[in-house]
DNA sequence: AGCACGCCGACT
DNA sequence: GTCGGCGTGCTC
């Protein structure tokens, strides 16, 4: 009888002893008998016979893990604080059953790269990690896709992460363009076949260029040779739940285990990158054409400055872009007496209006309920509505405007990947005159010819109680802004009152970031590490004492500070009251070091947090 | 994480 | 007397 220690996947536990009477290698993963139900386990190692009875396991299943996929979730499990069981079923193992197939050859390169391109190219690959600071259009994707070529043709496979991958066909038309059926895309909104086809392409090798969400770099890519992280920036590489991993930082972390090279890639890096690595930058494309940016110091509202700059557009038959950070009609209710906002039972969150289905909506625990008539509080005042969202935006122009064809981009009315593609196409063929979204209009895809940006609501985000704040909203801007102007010229209109933050560093972001850092050193990321902990119960006083008992024993951990705790901004969130504390240390082994020690079974960690709700 | 066990309040 | 709320503790 051979008894082994088992990793269960998806399970919090530590590993656990089972017994087979065959042996088997370590790392394959075996069916076994566990709460009355049949789960997938990974073989950690073989021990001596314990003192406990153990149970068999029930069969083989011809899966394994790789040792570099082992050596990934173990750091995964150690940094994000997960069991192993968890960090493990984030991967896609590797199937033994099925045997690589024989690719043929590539055909020569159509790529070619202009000078600076070329040089670029050189530059960032004398290095393990770099990073390429390009404008919109000045040809990053030509520079990813040169370089995949030449790991390709070492008969070595590539990955693209990219954030929500689903929002970007684009990208997938141009890698297919260049490599054919040798490419794979890889979203968690794939349907379960379409997952079984690319798997079994990545598993026999006949997929070469793995495109994905940060999902993909738990695929099980054999001979990989290069990893590039396209958008670098976005705060979607960050999952956001357990484990809540950076997939920008493990794909370093996981080249470097590798020893292959990775490149990161933005026309607004983040402020980390740009400190950490060695970057090259190319400056261009169509970013610096004629781009007039206009301010109106306003709250967001559509205004006749607004209106007047959309019927002229499209009075010359051009198309416009409308920005809002907001969905549906209107974020807030509150009342015209007592001032007081409705709220959600379940959540300290104001109901949104969704004026289609007569509703109002909780965004955080999709509560929802039809649109309450009187102020619940006083009984007597009317429920005014506030923070003008998208669909709002669109119906105001419906109405004022019968002829202007509008369409709207957001999470509520682009739910699949079909509707994407076909709003994307018609907006292209110049069937919408307006496109009315939040940020996944800002998203990647190219618009061939807007030259009017309107940007609402930005000073929403700059106003954020986030050391990211200025970051994301000058980053949001000039990505926006970059979605315009590809063809003719064009003018982004800004409703803002803060044109004296954003006016000079619209055109060069590179000088916000070296501002920035001064803002940052000795207080924030990259110069100090951050983690929050967080505790959520139903009952507030449990959710405050377990806060408490943590925060006690932090006060003996050496090398770290306590920046705050107390109740989260958001003190409830689907009836659960919510507490937590933010650490603050020089290195991040030390902030590990002290978590471990502290933490107590209901405290939640999220490492490099991004969101502080 | 799930699931069982067990201890207290509501109710056919 | 039983049903079921959820707090606690265990899982090879």
């Amino acid at each position: 009888m051979h008894y082994y220690t088992f990793s269960i996947l998806g399970s919090p536990l530590e590993p656990l002893t089972f017994s087979s009477l065959d042996p088997y290698p370590l790392l394959d993963i075996l069916l076994l008998p566990f709460q009355k139900k049949e789960k997938d386990a990974v073989v950690l190692e073989e021990v001596d016979k314990p003192e406990f009875k153990t149970v068999d396991i029930i069969e083989a299943k011809n899966l394994s893990f790789s040792k570099t996929q082992y050596k990934f979730a173990k750091f995964i499990s150690e940094y994000y604080f997960c069991s192993l069981g968890e960090a493990f079923s984030l991967f896609v193992p590797f199937d033994k059953d099925i045997n690589t197939v024989k690719i043929e050859e590539l055909k020569t390169s159509n790529i070619e790269l202009s000078s600076a391109q070329d040089k670029a190219l050189k530059e960032l690959q004398k290095h393990k990690v770099s990073l390429l600071f390009g404008d919109t259009g000045s040809g990053k994707t030509e520079i990813y896709m040169k370089w995949f070529e030449e790991v390709l043709a070492q008969d070595k496979s590539v990955l693209m992460l990219m954030p929500e991958i689903s929002l970007t066909p684009q990208m997938q038309d141009r890698l297919e363009e260049h490599f054919g059926d040798k490419v794979v895309m890889w979203h968690s909104k794939l349907t379960k076949k379409q997952k079984e086809k690319a798997l079994k392409m990545i598993h026999n090798g006949s997929a070469r260029v793995i495109a994905g969400a940060r999902s993909s770099l738990f695929l099980p890519i054999k001979d990989l040779g290069f990893i590039a992280v396209d958008e670098e920036h976005d705060d979607s590489y960050k999952a956001s739940s357990r484990p809540r991993y950076n997939a920008r930082d493990m794909a370093i972390y996981y080249a470097s285990l590798l020893k292959i090279p990775v490149l990161l890639g933005s026309a607004t890096p983040s402020l980390s990158s740009y400190v950490k690595f060695p970057y090259v930058r190319l400056k261009g494309g169509y970013f610096n054409q004629n781009r007039r940016f206009v301010y109106e110091p306003h709250v967001e509202e559509i205004t006749p400055i607004i209106e007047e700059a959309v019927t002229k557009i499209h009075a010359k038959k051009e198309q416009s872009m409308l920005f809002l950070p907001t969905r549906a009609n209107f974020k807030y209710m509150i009342c015209d007496r007592c001032s007081y906002t409705y709220k959600c039972p379940y959540c300290d969150v104001g109901m949104s209006v969704h004026k289609f289905s007569r509703r109002v909506k909780c965004h955080y625990c999709n509560f929802s309920e039809p649109i309450p008539e009187i102020c619940p509080e006083c009984k007597t005042g009317n429920l005014l509505s506030s923070r003008l969202g998208t669909a709002e935006a669109v119906e105001y122009f419906e109405e004022k405007y019968p002829d202007l064809r509008v369409g709207q981009f957001d999470r509520d009315k682009i739910t699949t990947q079909k509707k994407l593609k076909a709003l994307l196409s018609s907006f292209n063929e110049g069937e919408i005159d307006l496109l009315i979204g939040t940020q996944m209009l800002s998203k990647g895809h190219d618009y061939h010819d807007v030259t009017l940006a309107v940007i609402l609501g930005i000073d929403n985000i700059l106003q954020m109680s986030d050391y990211r704040a200025r970051e994301k909203a000058l980053s949001l801007l000039i990505q926006i802004a970059g979605r315009s102007g590809r063809k003719k010229d064009a003018i982004v209109l800004v409703q803002s009152f803060y044109q004296e933050f954003f006016s000079p560093y619209i055109l060069k972001y590179e000088e916000f970031l070296d501002d920035e850092k001064e803002f940052r050193k000795e207080l924030y990321p990259p110069y100090k590490k951050l983690s929050k902990l967080s505790f959520a119960h139903i009952k507030k006083d449990k959710a405050n004492d377990n806060m408490n008992e943590v925060l006690q024993k932090l006060y003996y951990a050496p090398n770290i500070e306590v920046v705050g705790h107390g109740p989260s901004p958001i003190e409830k969130i689907a009836n659960k009251f919510r507490f937590q504390i933010l650490l603050r240390s020089d290195k991040s082994t030390d902030l590990i070091k002290a978590i471990k020690m502290s933490k107590n079974i209901l405290c939640e960690v999220d490492m490099d947090p991004i969101d502080f709700v």
